[in-house]
DNA sequence: TAGATTGTTAATCGATTAACAATC
DNA sequence: TAGATTGTTAATCGATTAACAATC
């Protein structure tokens, strides 16, 4: 509780939490470090290593209760904040998120969607309104959102992650191929990133590697 | 050269690909690894440890040579492998990737497509043929396509991968939220995630933390 | 030659695994 | 009580950083 968690546990957690809330739904009430390790394909101790980074609640000679630890890890990763998250780039990745992506389930409730193409604005696509990129500054000073996703060509990408940091946002979910981290230095904001293209050039180096 | 590479390294290169190959778009022919350490926001030394994994091609005194680093790490990710890959589920993320990726650009050449919607079979995406999900096994039995990409949802994702993998497939680029290890426990395939979620819940959870 | 920067070894740091006492 | 499994400390392993001789 409280202790210092490091970034390597924090990759682990959403892992974990998958794991956890497929046995949830499968209304099994306790796990033991063994087991979930063999499920997982960890080690029995560096799964109870990292639940203890955030307080001990497992119960010796048991194990540990399913329902107590979904809950538990849902909280430290912040699952039910609803923070508020806008995307940028109605294209067929920005339409993917919109259409398949379960945000509440992830902490983030989508409110709004822009882009600059005309047959996109006043839009509204699985209940969310398209607007003018135009529009951002104003509507992000109304609404105040914490988080944006860039789904953006990546030429557009430095400039509006400026942009939406001078405007507030606090986290970015970056989908263009490009390290944001330039461009806003000593800015105080999160990037995360998806890059397609990193993970595919890795998948490339894997195969080869296997076939040697 | 032919040393062993640790997945830490390996997870880098792309990144350092995408660093010097935009030095050499630049028409720079020489860097320092203390020039390219303070650029990419890593330390000096870990570049000259990660370059010489696959043996030293630095000059003393003089720093690296951009073109010939550049030639060495696509050479070490196979990025001219030409791996023939196949895309299944041509939804709005399958569409997104046939539309705006550069494959070849990553060692790959997507020879077709997939899908079990009538809508979409018989039409060309980008000027990849989409094929009916039916045709698959036939379809690989002679066109032998090294990758699978998973861009379908989740339930069918499991049953899909075995499939592919008796078809000979050798990687699986896997897009759904899944875990598809326990579905492929030894079976020689490599799998390489990427989970849009666990991505975003740990966003939620840095974000959370600076918050505090 | 003097200056710069690599390649590489040694030192440090952090993360994972092993071991076991605590305790349910 | 006996058996099981945690929480936690200690040992190991691996990755990063520092240092410096080699050399361009």
């Amino acid at each position: 509780m409280g202790k210092y968690v490091s970034m390597a546990v924090v990759k682990r957690l959403p892992r974990y939490y998958r794991y956890i809330d497929e046995l949830y739904g499968k209304d099994i009430n306790c796990i033991s470090s063994r087991e979930l390790a063999e499920q997982m394909g960890l080690t029995a101790s560096q799964i109870r290593q990292d639940f203890n980074c955030f307080g001990g609640f497992g119960q010796q000679g048991y194990g540990y209760n399913v329902g107590n630890l979904r809950n538990e890890i849902a909280r430290i990763l912040g699952l039910d904040s609803g923070y508020k998250a806008i995307l940028l780039g109605v294209g067929n990745l920005g339409h993917a998120l919109l259409n398949n992506f379960a945000f509440d389930k992830r902490g983030f409730s989508l409110t709004a969607a822009f882009d600059k193409d005309k047959k996109f604005i006043g839009s509204s696509i699985n209940g969310v309104s398209v607007y003018d990129i135009e529009e951002l500054e104003q509507y992000c000073k109304v609404n105040l959102p914490q988080v944006a996703i860039l789904t953006v060509p990546r030429s557009v990408a430095p400039e509006l992650a400026r942009k939406l940091t001078a405007c507030g946002v606090r986290g970015l979910w970056n989908f263009t191929n490009i390290d944001l981290n330039r461009d806003l230095k000593d800015k105080d904001v999160v990037v995360e990133n998806v890059h397609f293209s990193d993970s595919l050039m890795t998948l490339c180096y894997r195969i080869s590697e296997t076939s040697k």
